[in-house]
DNA sequence: TGTACATCAGTGAACGCGCGTTCACTGATGTAC
DNA sequence: TGTACATCAGTGAACGCGCGTTCACTGATGTAC
């Protein structure tokens, strides 16, 4: 008999795969593709190698799914009670909190786009798509709580400012450890603080 | 008898060992430092594999090396002749040039930086100081070439700029194809500009 | 100038290693009657 | 309810592959006399 919520054969695979996922989340933003191994993976989810094709296709489709699911994941928390402020200060908290030295020393628990984009710069192109549509999540997200009235697009300065959140945040991860780190995450702020607020600089705050 | 110029053993080797270095230039920046295998890199050169250790002590010797010469020579082709223009448009410049169609097309000969740096801030921590310097010459030399007075220091514009296309080109490289990537590469050099000429709005350029 | 020896850049096979993927097998769960 | 069979998530060894590095060897260049 079969109480709802106990283990069933389908359930307990679905409770492997959500580990296998979370594991994947974990690895692949702290050691990009290529050092998240489908073991390690698999040892981090207290399985083993190979029960992996069970779950998933490929290293690849294992990859686009973690993707997505760690890009979805740091919106969430990227964005969460942003709506509480003014709009003319939404972009400045977000810009904030993406560029912040606790984000940057959070690698597993961060945004997955340092781990991947160099990568699918220039040889991991089968997750350009995934990229691609994760990109774009996170910018009209981001425009959707820009001001209207700047003298850049909303669209433009939204896609501009998540160039500049990513930029900096993978370069200060890059100099961990270094002056210079700390530096960039506040040169970064203070441009996109520029950006945010004195793109209008003759109106009043109105909603 | 030896003429002047002419192949020496020495010169033989000196030869190789620049042809090692253009070889792996140009694969480092098309595929990562993964992607550049040693052997790889020596066949690019018309050599064999067991040869390299002649010329360098390790596969990361080899990458620290060849990240310097070819970020001195994207540097050298970003402010040639820059001191040319007005000091006030000097910055503009060397953004669009950076952030330009042709720097994201041309990924064999433009910078270093979006090949290496996702994988230094992941696993390749060894290239660490290596990079850090680079980093540091970069945004010296364009920090030298930005104008006083603006709401930003400098330094700070320097940094954020620095990050600010570094973010862009590599992003917009990773969406290569997708109309995305151009709107990355225009978002970000309108962000730029607005940031290097509104920064000073009411001064009158004087040199 | 000629000869014998030393040097050493470069060759190419071999090494150990970690990887993604495959596969025969196991054993708990689920189904048929 | 009990029994026989089917399913399939997960195991763990094995595969082929490409990698960085090593090493015995080659042969042209350089040196000593």
């Amino acid at each position: 008999m079969q109480l709802p919520g106990e283990r069933s054969k389908e359930a307990q695979k679905r409770l492997s795969h959500a580990k296998i996922l979370a594991s994947a989340a974990q690895l692949l933003r702290e050691r990009g593709i290529a050092g998240a191994s489908i073991a390690d993976v698999m040892k981090g989810a207290g399985l083993t190698v190979g029960g992996f094709y069970a779950h998933f296709a490929s290293k690849d489709a294992l990859i686009d799914a973690t993707l997505e699911r760690a890009a979805a994941a740091i919106r969430e928390r990227l964005f969460a009670q942003v709506d509480d402020a003014p709009t003319a200060e939404r972009g400045e908290i977000v810009l904030t909190r993406y560029l912040s030295a606790a984000h940057r020393d959070a690698v597993t628990e961060g945004c997955p786009l340092p781990a991947i984009v160099g990568d699918v710069a220039t040889t991991a192109h089968v997750h350009r798509e995934t990229l691609r549509d994760q990109i774009d999540l996170f910018v009209s997200e981001l425009e959707g709580h820009l001001p209207h009235g700047g003298k850049l697009s909303r669209r433009v300065l939204a896609v501009a400012l998540v160039a500049l959140m990513y930029g900096g945040l993978t370069l200060a991860r890059s100099v961990r450890g270094t002056a210079l780190s700390d530096e960039i995450l506040a040169a970064c702020r203070a441009l996109g603080r520029f950006a945010t607020l004195a793109t209008r600089p003759n109106r009043t705050p109105q909603d």
